[in-house]
DNA sequence: GGAATTTGACCCGG
DNA sequence: CCGGGTCAAATTCC
């Protein structure tokens, strides 16, 4: 699966480096304000900024051109095409193409606070039937709601730290019409109960960009990003299952269409870890392995305020089956 | 008794 | 006006 065939997912990795050239920029304005700092050094980051940004420019030439030439057939991929028809891809006749095209319409049409994205998700047959699908947060459910032209209902989760720590991320689950051991799962908005390791994240980048000089250095973000994270785990809800899980779920995919085999063997070997440690939510994933279904996480919305914590928000949960836990929170 | 789920009502955007 | 998304009271579960 060439998931940076998509649109959308080219975006996520599109934002990452614009994002490390805002962080950039910034550094340079914090240079230019004090005199200690040798002009040759602003002078380097000027040119570091412009590698970023013609890196970012040349994402954008490559994405359109994969826009028109691409075909996703033959995946489970469902194209976060947003808005409320996000999981009506129940248009079997629609080309790939056409669904390419909403996708981009609806990444700029969105509203840019919401971060929103579709994966699909195959259940074991001796699954329940409402599993909440775990993928390492805790959801509680708050609605249900037929979906015109859906043969099964639309389940509405949000985060159980809402209240508690006001994390806003919502997702909502609806089986598949075509397979009904198919779950299709939108997730929105970004957890915002793992703070901590979103800082980590925003100073990882901040680290990199001292040392990336030539064309390379976002790939190189994104894989150091890969290794770094989990060094740092969150000190809050340590607990057996989830800590290191968490940091580890966090992936940049290098701007290169094909991620590394090593990041692959690492998902895995993490799942079983996490097969491993996980007890609680167990009973909620008649799935397991044989239920994995990568298909190809999809962001259709780019939040812009803090764009840190949007990304690593995105790309970490772009990159890994939805069962597989982001965080180790409480539950 | 508190937490989670269910479900009808309501809100709001298209 | 319609339909998706959310709210909140009622109900169920642990």
């Amino acid at each position: 699966m060439d998931r940076s065939s998509n649109g959308c997912w080219d975006l996520t990795k599109l934002l990452a480096v614009l994002s490390h050239g805002h962080e950039q920029t910034r550094q340079l304005e914090a240079h230019l304000d004090d005199p200690s700092v040798h002009h040759l050094v602003c002078k380097s980051l000027a040119r570091q900024i412009e590698s970023t940004f013609q890196t970012a420019i040349s994402m954008v030439v490559e994405g359109s051109r994969t826009l028109t030439r691409t075909n996703n057939t033959g995946t489970y991929y469902s194209p976060p095409s947003g808005g409320t028809d996000s999981l009506q891809s129940k248009s079997p006749d629609r080309a790939p193409f056409e669904d390419d095209h909403e996708r981009m319409e609806t990444c700029n049409k969105r509203k840019i606070s919401a971060l929103r994205w579709t994966r699909q998700v195959r259940v074991c047959p001796a699954g329940g039937i409402e599993e909440p699908l775990v993928d390492g947060h805790s959801w509680r459910k708050y609605g249900q709601k037929d979906i015109l032209g859906a043969k099964y209902p639309r389940g509405y989760y949000r985060c159980t730290h809402r209240n508690s720590r006001g994390c806003l991320a919502t997702k909502q689950v609806q089986r598949s019409d075509e397979d009904p051991f198919v779950m299709e799962v939108t997730y929105r908005g970004a957890h915002t109960c793992t703070v901590k390791h979103e800082k980590m994240v925003g100073e990882a980048i901040s680290l990199q960009h001292d040392t990336d000089i030539n064309s390379q250095q976002n790939n190189d973000l994104l894989l150091q990003l890969h290794k770094q994270a989990p060094l740092a785990p969150k000190t809050d809800d340590l607990n057996s299952k989830g800590q290191i899980l968490d940091s580890s779920s966090f992936s940049f995919e290098p701007s290169s269409s094909s991620a590394p085999a090593s990041c692959m063997q690492r998902h895995d070997s993490f799942i079983d870890s996490f097969m491993l440690a996980r007890t609680s939510e167990m009973n909620y994933l008649p799935l397991s392995r044989c239920g994995v279904s990568n298909y190809g996480a999809q962001e259709t919305e780019l939040a812009a305020n803090t764009p840190m914590s949007d990304m690593d928000f995105c790309f970490r949960q772009g990159d890994f089956g939805a069962d597989f836990p982001f965080d180790g929170s409480s539950f």
